[in-house]
DNA sequence: ACCCGATATCGAGACATATACATATTCGTA
DNA sequence: TACGAATATGTATATGTCTCGATATCGGGT
């Protein structure tokens, strides 16, 4: 069998959905990026440096890896007084998790 | 409700699964390695040249396209006389194309 | 052995990304 | 309004990736 039940996409859904998938994907395709994703997942939403403290990253790059993954609306932004909370935004991105842990055991 | 109800992955679990992970991901990244996924989803495996013919991209993109995927793991690659076959080898691609396809109607 | 179609590889130029460091901005508070 | 902690931005260098055109390899038929 070598296929599956659902119709293709049309080409213009296609080119769309195609086209904000990689981004996305292309922005999750790094290792900082899963692990903050990951640290996301299980804390729920966290501010530049509970993350920048937990990873051991330099704030600068915590913050720069946070944008990204805003700006192609995988993560949510909310400002709370002087902090900033980062939190999953993207159900997607979510499911992607789940790939990485299904193989993970 | 701020989590989910896994527990997070030991810290070598994680970085093993999230090393081939983000090197997946980042291969899945890329538009045109997207369309050949979908693709090949629908109609099992395909040559290089189905491919290259089906999508409009010089034999040589085809084909190095197909070849970093492989690489990656994305994809299986089986010879029969003169033509190459390629198909999906990883399931976990396979998932990550349901993201697409929810969000794309 | 030779040819031809199918596939793969190579090299170059353009372009994007990662990383690190310095600096700027923002907001609450004194 | 001046300060300090939290966050964001800018710049430079190094590295990687995309694309394209040219060329190489591989396999089957003659």
């Amino acid at each position: 069998m070598p296929s599956n039940d659902r119709k293709p996409l049309t080409a213009e859904a296609l080119e769309r959905a195609v086209g904000e998938t990689a981004r996305m994907l292309k922005c999750l395709g790094h290792p900082t990026r899963l692990q903050i994703l990951d640290l996301l997942e299980h804390r729920g939403e966290l501010t530049v440096s509970d993350i920048h403290g937990e990873l051991n990253l330099e704030q600068a790059v915590a913050s720069q890896h946070l944008s990204l993954m805003r700006d192609k609306g995988i993560l949510s932004r909310r400002r709370e007084g002087v902090h900033v909370y980062y939190g999953l935004a993207n159900p997607r991105a979510s499911k992607v998790l789940e790939c990485i842990r299904e193989s993970a055991g």
